[in-house]
RNA sequence: GGGCCGGUAGCUCAGUUGGUUAGAGCACACCCUUGAUAAGGGUGGGGUCGAAAGUUCGAGUCUUUCUCGGCCCA
């Protein structure tokens, strides 16, 4: 008996994928053909889906998020191209920022060069390479994750066209009068004379004045505490003068204590932190005391106090706010509020509208702004306001203290916390948040609870503070008029600045004449020039209005922005507030957030753990597809795991897929026939086929649902449980006797064919999205076209191939096969049988059963070589096993008494 | 420290408005097959639903506390 009696499977399709070498191999295919350009060419005119990109950082390697965050992008763009769409993807980089400028500054370290001596202009240049660099080295990781986008054409925010229009969109702002100078502490030295950023201040060991100070109660839902003192605890005397509030925490419990020292405070009430007091009379000697009162830190809500020099004109109230930040590590558990000097303080006390003003200036003396003490060097008015205290009766105890305080680098000068004039886009004058929270009512979430996420957040932030004291950035473009002290706004300078731009970039602002910015409409001389550039999230928050609106090929607003979940204070956050000032919309229709990836135990990778994997490390060992399946079959509204063990299982998954299109590739001798699925007679064909017609196409409605509903976990299960469940167990195992043994010109195999066929095609559109290189390569196999198989749509299943009915009896069917199945392993079990086709099988069922099975060949589904259906009158379905008897036919490997009938058979 | 989100088999995930014995696929074990063969089939074991308390006739599901983890903020 030779194998060529029989139809056995063959295909070019291997069963091993090595999919790190074949991958690459299509990755140039594409680019041979330049799929994306006939992607555009092939959809034009269609209904545009634009996943607009949110730019990441051009510095460094990628890492794991940013692969998930790209594939996950790709993996959606490409559902709504092949779901008809003109699916239009644009990668992006964001360029300008701090972190560049470090990189660059610790290249000038290391040469020995010394930054203040390097033009502006000449460091900018340095920065843009950099950046450029890293777009290149990003561009070639992010295609190879197989992510299909326009990678000719990126955008970046250092573009020249994108500084052009950042200062247009600034000029809205300014010209609508929501953008105003305002006061906001950063820290500063001054020696340099100038601010520093976290990563230029060193922590040393420092001596400082210490104070217990007394500010009165005016005020207070508290009857008793009336004419009291809150008192506080400071090691910066010298900002007294600048106190606008007093911190305490609702949480904390407060006492109201009776002093019966002599002294300043004899008979005099003080009120501290319960949990301080012990420390608090030990520092200041205070002997004799009395407890008056112990009362809950929320009931101080709305107590005013005034300020300890009252009486020397500092006639304002000192509202006490509520403070998280307010602690019993030190102090009395209540904290003086300079807001022009701390920033806990600075955005306390803006929340309850108290604004920061300049109260010390650039070499660190007193503005005007400060009575009694204009013009005092900050470093030496300690001892003043010690003695003013005291003089006042305000004073408790004054002290020093060794403690770690801020530095600079450079310098090794003490720093300060010094309220600076800043930028600052309202969020109340022309009512943007108000505008922001409908925006968020209007857009769609995935997952919905985003939605709440971003609300709470624009609900309560404070305004939006958009300048910056350095250099690799736009610059503001703001001139401010030396004698009205107010802000150049003129249409015709801004948009001259813009065309400026858009030929030569942004660098002349810090070389040029101003004059050439004013043009002739203003004098150069009457107008001082900022130097401040905006800060990077104005940058990234108008890529809408640089990308989106520029670009004919794309739309605005964005059909999606699809981010990690961190974004939701950073980039979905500046791009509404941005797009929500300047076009009263979002620049999007819906938001996608996904988690973050931890390790196989849920925590975050870090170098410390010894648990980061680099998509490198997985695309050498398992290939993109493997870290797609990840992708599409982790749950991304929560944080995604991912080690070594959860790839080799979703490879498992893999090779089940791969084996499937095998089997299939292997019974139509890689020749695929493209089936008019409207010609197809269902009804001649068998039950068999009919049924999985209605799977395929109820399958098909369930992955149209999940796909619209972004709910690709359980998309790809789907998927996978067909190909595990309903192929190979079931369909594919049936039917491979017809397949192997039939004569080629039988109805029933042709039948099978078509199925196939039509399997073939459903499954490889439907996981082309996920599985791109796989697809791609099975699709080159089968078709003579030398496109893409991306460039395909899904397939449109006629309602017919819908068949309820079918489906319920053949529900009963399989639940009949399950007995036949326990049955078979009970004889195989006892050694009585190997092969289920050494099994011949006895079922008895009811009436009912018996009638809806007539035509059903039970030896066929179980795969025995017999089977006889009795009727009985018990209910329950009994299924009895014998050994076959006969002999085995050397084709079908049926054991049966006669020969077959449908070859010639040797027995 | 605060806000938000989450914890269901070894893994990835289902689990409707509270309602039978908590499901699927993979992995695992055993058996079969050797005509999908570094494949394929069958059967099976495996869960205190993060912990505790409460509401209820009944809790994976509702409430509270705790715990572990993640993001954001400080």
């Amino acid at each position: 008996m030779s194998k060529d009696q029989i139809n056995l499977p063959k295909t070019a399709f291997s069963m091993k994928a090595n999919l790190p070498v074949r991958e690459p191999e299509i990755l140039n295919f594409w680019k041979k053909i330049d799929l994306y350009k006939e992607l555009r060419n092939s959809s034009k005119g269609k209904e545009k889906f634009v996943l607009h990109d949110g730019p990441p950082y051009a510095n460094g390697n990628i890492h794991m998020g940013t692969a998930l965050n790209k594939i996950l992008k790709d993996i959606i763009v490409k559902f709504h191209q092949m779901d008809g769409k003109d699916s239009v993807y644009v990668p992006g980089w964001d360029c300008h920022g701090l972190p560049i400028e470090w990189k660059i500054e610790e290249q000038y370290k290391k040469n020995k060069k010394n930054k203040n001596e390097v033009p502006i202009v000449e460091f900018r240049k340095e920065c843009r390479a950099f950046a450029e660099k890293w777009i290149d080295v990003h561009k070639d990781q992010f295609k190879r994750l197989g992510v299909i986008g326009d990678w000719e054409n990126y955008y970046s925010t250092m573009s020249f066209e994108a500084e052009a229009q950042i200062v247009r969109e600034l000029g809205k702002f300014l010209k609508e009068g929501s953008l105003y100078r305002g006061y906001k502490p950063v820290l500063w030295s001054t020696v340099e004379k100038t601010a520093l950023a976290d990563a230029e201040v060193e922590y040393q060991d420092h001596k400082s004045d210490t104070i217990y100070v007394a500010f009165p109660v005016k005020s207070s839902s508290i009857k008793e505490i009336v004419k009291s003192n809150v008192v506080i605890w400071t090691t910066t005397p010298w900002t007294i003068p600048a106190n606008k509030a007093l911190a305490y925490n609702e949480s904390l419990d407060y006492l109201l204590i009776e002093i019966n020292d002599e002294g300043d405070f004899y008979k005099k009430k003080i009120i501290i932190a319960e949990a301080l007091l012990e420390s608090v009379i030990k520092d200041c000697g205070i002997k004799n005391f009395q407890k008056l009162k112990s009362f809950k830190g929320k009931d101080l809500k709305d107590t005013i106090c005034s300020h300890p020099f009252l009486d020397l004109g500092y006639n304002y109230n000192i509202p006490m706010l509520e403070a998280r930040f307010v602690t019993t590590e030190q102090g009395t558990g209540v904290v003086h509020c300079a807001p022009s000097h701390g920033p806990d303080d600075f955005n306390l006390c803006l929340n309850h509208g108290i604004k920061a003003i300049e109260t010390v200036d650039g070499d660190g003396k007193y503005t005007k702004n400060v009575s009694l003490f204009e013009g005092i060097h900050i470093f030496k008015a300690n001892p003043i306001v010690i003695e003013k205290l005291k003089e006042q009766k305000k004073l408790l105890k004054n002290g020093e203290l060794i403690h770690s305080y801020p530095h600079s680098w450079r310098s090794k000068a003490p720093l300060v916390h010094r309220a600076t004039p800043q930028w600052f886009i309202s969020m109340e004058s022309h009512k943007l948040r108000e505008k922001a929270l409908k925006a968020i009512d209007e857009t769609y979430f995935y997952p919905s609870k985003g939605k709440e996420r971003l609300r709470s957040m624009i609900e309560t932030r404070p305004d939006w503070c958009v300048s910056r004291q350095r250099v690799w950035g736009v610059p503001l473009p703001i001139f401010v008029n030396k004698k009205t002290n107010k802000i150049l706004v003129d249409d015709e300078v801004f948009e001259n600045i813009s065309k400026i731009y858009e030929k030569e970039g942004s660098d002349c602002w810090f070389s040029d004449n101003p004059q050439r910015f004013l043009g002739n409409k203003f004098k150069a001389e009457d107008f001082e020039k900022l130097s401040d550039i905006v800060e990077v999230w104005f940058d990234s928050g108008s890529t809408h209005s640089f990308v989106l609106e520029k670009r004919k090929d794309l739309k605005w607003p964005a059909s999606m922005y699809l981010e990690g979940s961190d974004q939701h204070r950073g980039w979905f956050h500046s791009s509404l507030l941005e797009s929500c000032g300047t076009r009263g919309r979002a620049p999007f229709e819906s938001i996608l957030s996904h988690g973050f990836v931890v390790d196989g135990k849920g925590l975050k990778m870090s170098k410390s753990l010894g648990n980061v994997i680099a998509p490198d490390d997985i695309l050498k060992k398992y290939g993109a597809d493997i870290l797609r399946i990840w992708v599409a079959s982790s749950n991304y509204a929560e944080d995604l795991r991912i080690d070594y063990s959860i790839l080799d299982q979703h490879s498992e998954s893999y090779r089940k897929i791969r084996n499937t299109f095998r089997y299939l590739l292997g019974n139509l001798n890689d020749t695929f026939k493209e089936t008019n699925l409207e010609d197809v007679k269902i009804e001649h064909l068998p039950e068999l086929e009919q049924l999985m017609l209605h799977k395929i196409y109820t399958l098909n409605l369930k992955f149209m649902n999940y796909f619209k509903n972004y709910d690709f976990h359980n998309l790809y299960k789907e998927l996978l449980n067909f190909c595990t469940t309903d192929l190979s167990a079931f369909y594919f195992d049936i039917r491979k006797d017809v397949l192997y043994c039939d004569d080629k010109e039988s109805e029933k195999r042709k039948s099978t064919l078509v199925l196939l066929n039509l399997i073939l095609n459903s499954l490889l559109k439907w996981f082309a999205p996920i599985l791109s290189f796989t697809s791609e390569e099975i699709y080159q196999l089968i078709s003579k076209k030398n496109k893409s198989i991306h460039l395909e749509k899904f397939i449109d299943f006629p309602k017919n191939f819908k068949n309820n009915e079918l489906n319920g009896k053949w529900n009963e069917i399989l639940k009949i096969r399950d007995i036949c199945n326990l049955s078979i392993e009970e004889k195989r079990a006892n050694k009585e049988i190997g092969s289920s086709l050494e099994a011949s099988i006895e079922i008895s069922l009811n009436k009912k059963l018996f009638d809806l099975t007539k035509d059903i060949d039970f030896a066929e589904l179980c795969i025995t070589s017999k089977s006889l259906v009795k009727e009985s009158s018990n209910d329950d379905v009994i299924v009895e096993t014998k050994k076959a008897e006969g002999s085995k036919c050397s084709i079908c490997w049926k054991i049966q008494m006669r020969a077959c009938e449908r070859h010639s058979c040797p027995i």
